[in-house]
DNA sequence: AAAATAAAACTAATGATATTAGTTAAAGGG
DNA sequence: CCCTTTAACTAATATCATTAGTTTTATTTT
């Protein structure tokens, strides 16, 4: 009923280059042209993969945070409290500094209110929450803490990547001390 | 020796329309072609005020800079400590969602590392030192502070209009709480 | 007032892009 | 061995940014 299988694996194939692309010379040269110069292919046959740009900028899009994910994980594991928290947020910042186009991708969905997408930033706050877990936050203060700390990792990097921070001060000594700030003022 | 001036007030004129056209539709609807048909001009004209989209692009986020410091400078006034992070905290939200497309542009610059570029933002950094001051942070900690306050802002803003809070939960609080446990942590 | 100048519009043409339509080749299931 | 489906292809179109060269027009200068 289907020859020429392994559609999964061609798609994520396709993504990896495309993120590559994206990583070493930002998201505004990731084009079907680009792309399928780098694919040694003709750009209509990437349609058959996906549904035109739109459709590679939401499916990298959803690579990219799902890759975050996975780094953001390990990150988290055998550490506990505030430990736990420096180092995602070490991790979060390293992935931005080491992948700015997938990072930047992960932002650019045609359509962030996709299902799909929003499912894929869901596995990230649950991990967040479950990192915060550890301060025992009463009520609504846990999900505003969450809120909190993704604007910090978030803001942070992005500001970092555009060249928002000129000063000559220790980068990780800036997002350390902010985020330590952050929890003791939450615990408090 | 120069006939028809004005180029300034045209170019502030041609910004305007750009910023109208970015808040409506987004920063990928703020084409020369778009400009062109609001201005009832042909594309090709618009070179003759910047140079290509580049320039206008570079132009919309220098205007798009200066706009935002001018409400967070007013947001400023007359008040000091806590309350005047919190106002000025309010300001840089309240023109995030009222102007998503200007706001969006401000990052949009080509070259971030542009001088102009560099020295308009310069002013909200000199704007945010100035708040922060009457925290009395000694040494690098006041810089590390600005750096904090800063990601916080522009994170909470990003992800707020990139859709990124799902859970119905009051949005001003959560950036309250965060500010507040920022400042907490930060001078304690 | 007339001429010179410079700004800012224009037309025409080019190249790159995404996209659609329709076609072809090939691999695997029946 | 044939059929179906996948995924490539070619050809054509529309939109875009951009360049070159031209024209209009207002202001300045003579």
């Amino acid at each position: 009923m289907s020859p020429r299988p392994k559609i999964g694996l061609e798609l994520t194939y396709i993504l990896e280059a495309a993120g590559e692309l994206a990583d070493q010379s930002g998201m505004q040269e990731v084009t079907l042209a680009n792309l399928a110069k780098k694919l040694n292919i003709r750009p209509p046959s990437l349609y058959n993969h996906f549904d035109g740009l739109g459709g590679l900028r939401k499916n990298l899009a959803i690579y990219g945070i799902e890759k975050l994910y996975k780094e953001l994980a390990v990150a988290a594991i055998g550490v506990s409290g505030t430990d736990a928290v420096l180092d995602l947020s070490k991790a979060y910042v390293h992935f931005a500094r080491q992948h700015p186009g997938i990072y930047e991708a992960t932002l650019m969905a045609p359509d962030p209110e996709d299902t799909e997408v929003q499912q894929a930033g869901a596995k990230i706050v649950e991990l967040t929450v479950r990192v915060l877990q550890a301060f025992e936050l009463k009520g609504d203060q846990a999900l505003h803490a969450v809120r909190g700390l993704r604007s910090i990792l978030h803001g942070f990097s992005s500001l970092e990547q555009k060249g928002g921070f000129k000063m000559a001060l220790d980068l990780d000594e800036s997002l350390f001390l902010v985020i330590r700030a952050f929890l003791k003022g939450m615990t408090a």
